[in-house]
DNA sequence: CGAGCGGTAAACAAGG
DNA sequence: CCCTTGTTTACCGCTC
């Protein structure tokens, strides 16, 4: 009835200005992060730095290449041109070249008119060698760079571009010879262009999306020094994040956060992480065992990225055979595709935009409310009880989809309910005001960009409604925090046995459980595009073990806490949160700045061995057997358990 | 068919 | 006065 037409009211509108405003002291940070790719200098002139070369003058060139076509001197007929044309505004045009400043030609063009021009400054570039004027332009080179880092952080901003990907392609750039650098660029030109476009046709506030994300991936694009040097597997910690680096000098140490895998403990400062690093993290059973995992996935990684990285070649000299083919490896941006597909964007040149049914429960789940649905809110309500309560594991469907949902405009499989549970537990103090669950919604949903009006207020009313958040005052004003007890009370025994729910568990862990996870895992690390078949691939035993302890994951890290001071899933509400223990910061800043990389993403996958076991123990909730249980496994009803 | 649940909408109040 | 936060009620659709 007239919900609908309220519902489509609401959604057209921009009602995003809460997320954007909480969130808006971001906003220009993402600029100057030069310092981390390209800082660290040697004496010696390695490969990368070569390469890094190659990068600037690509950069150098996009920079003259823009000031030709401002001053008209582009000729229209250049075979580069006519690739990919790239309009330059005509306010661009009014502009006197010498005073384009980075900055400004963000602001003027677009980010794929940006990439095009990199791509085709950067063949031009490399074809006539014009390297020698590089030194000329070492101060516009610097600015490029920004420039650059600033389009990459727009483009995932918008949702465009994965965070870690970013992370992991400048590894891979560094890793590449400068024509595969070259292709590279145009593959992501191409993609950008063509997924901007739809976006632009969505008519989506693109605004919004960058509400919420902005800082996180500022923060993306500074954490991926650490990576890079994980990636290549080098011991050598180049340059830190300058952040982190300032913050305290410690690897393990940035942004407040104690970044040991799957710790995040807030620490105040040097001496407090410190402490706390002795403390928690001291050698013990444990640690070895997380630094064995962490080994592992090191390990994993680089594995994969040489196998990505192999991949991509042999893509890239694939299509350069074919240039007017165009990329394979962007999804489908609708939501409608999506849940088809993988939550792991499972398009890739060898698989094509067909539905899998096999993935993840997400899918079968998401793809089922988005049908099933009769409402006509631009999204279907999450309506998912079966899975949502005693099948999918949040824990372990955000873990493996993590960067699924962060990108995709797909409604999460899950109940608000479990929601707002998962992002409180997920806290480092289990306790989260509103606004926190708001920008932890935003965060790790795109789907939670918009429509902000109708799912805060369901968060809310879920807050409210539910016995299982209990409202804690502080010295700050309030906190919401999960009863556990009562979050597990309001799971009926009902469910035992329910042959649909098998079925559904079935179908949705599926054979994807594992490779999902696997997928998840390496999404962390990996393009967008580079989710391919390979991918797929059978990871190797150690990658098996240490995934499917991954799976876990997100529940252990959560159990993991609980673990620390409380164990056990009887205990009182209170133990999950002490009570009064305020954070001081701006939550907003704190969360976004939490380095959103690979290496966080496979943190929260490092449960151990011994982890595992204390989480079974612990927290018996849904969220672990299903990443425990091997595919079409009986499940357990949930309500058994507690 | 009804109960229960989850999602959505909306009214309202309190506080900043 | 507006916005945020929080509570509450009502309604709808879905599943069981």
């Amino acid at each position: 009835m007239m919900v609908e037409s309220a519902s489509e009211t609401i959604r057209t509108t921009p009602s995003n200005q809460n997320g954007v405003s909480s969130l808006s002291s971001q906003s220009d940070g993402g600029g100057g992060r030069e310092g981390g790719s390209n800082g660290d200098t040697n004496g010696e002139i390695s490969p990368v730095d070569l390469l890094h070369l190659q990068q600037q003058q690509a950069l150098q060139a996009a920079r003259q290449f823009l000031l030709q076509q401002a001053s008209g001197l582009n000729s229209p007929g250049s075979n580069e041109v006519k690739q990919s044309p790239v309009q330059v505004p005509v306010s661009m045009a009014m502009m006197s070249p010498q005073m384009i400043t980075p900055q400004q030609m963000q602001q003027i063009l677009s980010p794929p008119q940006l990439q095009a021009l990199l791509q085709q400054q950067q063949a031009l570039m490399l074809q006539q060698q014009l390297g020698s004027k590089q030194l000329a332009f070492q101060q516009q080179l610097i600015q490029m760079q920004q420039l650059q880092q600033q389009h990459i952080l727009n483009l995932q901003r918008q949702g465009l571009v994965p965070l870690q990907p970013t992370a992991t392609m400048q590894s891979l750039q560094q890793a590449m010879c400068p024509s595969d650098l070259q292709q590279l660029w145009k593959e992501v030109s191409g993609v950008q262009s063509s997924e901007d476009a739809l976006k632009q046709a969505e008519g989506l506030d693109l605004s919004t999306n960058s509400s919420n994300s902005t800082s996180a991936f500022a923060k993306a694009a500074s954490a991926h020094i650490p990576l890079h040097s994980l990636v290549n597997g080098q011991s050598h910690t180049p340059k830190r994040d300058s952040h982190e680096e300032h913050a305290g000098s410690h690897p393990l140490y940035g942004h407040g956060e104690c970044k040991w895998p799957g710790c995040e403990a807030l620490c105040e400062d040097m001496g407090q992480f410190i402490k706390h690093l002795n403390n928690e993290h001291a050698l013990d059973d444990r640690s070895t065992a997380q630094c064995r995992v962490q080994m592992q996935v090191v390990q994993q990684l680089e594995i994969q990225l040489a196998k990505e990285s192999e991949r991509l070649q042999a893509m890239m000299a694939h299509l350069h055979m074919r240039p007017s083919e165009p990329k394979p490896f962007n999804q489908p941006r609708d939501s409608e595709a999506y849940p088809e597909g993988l939550p792991h964007p499972p398009t890739s040149a060898a698989t094509p935009i067909t539905p899998l049914r096999q993935g993840p429960s997400v899918i079968s789940s998401s793809s089922l409310h988005s049908h099933s649905h009769s409402h006509t809110h631009g999204v279907g309500p999450i309506r998912r009880r079966n899975s949502d309560k005693y099948c999918t594991p949040i824990a372990s469907e955000l873990a493996q989809n993590c960067e699924f949902y962060k990108n995709a405009d797909v409604r999460p499989p899950f109940t608000y309910a479990s929601l707002i549970r998962h992002a409180i537990l997920e806290s480092p103090d289990r306790q989260l005001t509103l606004n926190e669950i708001y920008n932890w919604f935003t965060r790790k949903f795109a789907y939670f960009r918009r429509n902000t009006a109708t799912w805060k207020n369901a968060v809310r009313h879920n807050l409210s409604l539910h016995k299982c958040f209990v409202r804690v005052e502080n010295v700050k004003g309030a906190v919401w925090t999960v009863d556990e007890v009562e979050y597990q009370k309001r799971r009926p025994p009902k469910m035992t046995g329910s042959p649909t729910l098998v079925k559904n568990m079935i179908s949705g862990l599926g054979f994807g459980s594992l490779n999902a996870s696997y997928q998840a895992a390496l999404a962390e690390s990996s393009l967008s595009l580079l989710n391919s078949p390979s991918l797929l691939t059978p990871p190797s035993a150690a990658s098996l073990n240490m995934l499917h302890v991954g799976h876990d994951d997100v529940s252990s890290t959560v159990e993991q806490v609980n673990s620390n001071g409380s164990c056990s899933p009887t205990l009182s509400p209170q133990q999950y949160s002490h009570p009064v223990h305020v954070k001081e910061e701006p939550t907003e800043v704190e969360e976004d700045s939490r380095p959103v990389s690979l290496l966080a993403g496979v943190t929260h996958s490092l449960p151990l061995p011994s982890d595992e076991r204390d989480l079974e123990e612990d927290l018996p909730t849904e969220e672990l057997w299903s990443t425990a249980l091997p595919p079409c496994v009986s499940f357990p009803t949930h309500g058994s358990e507690v």
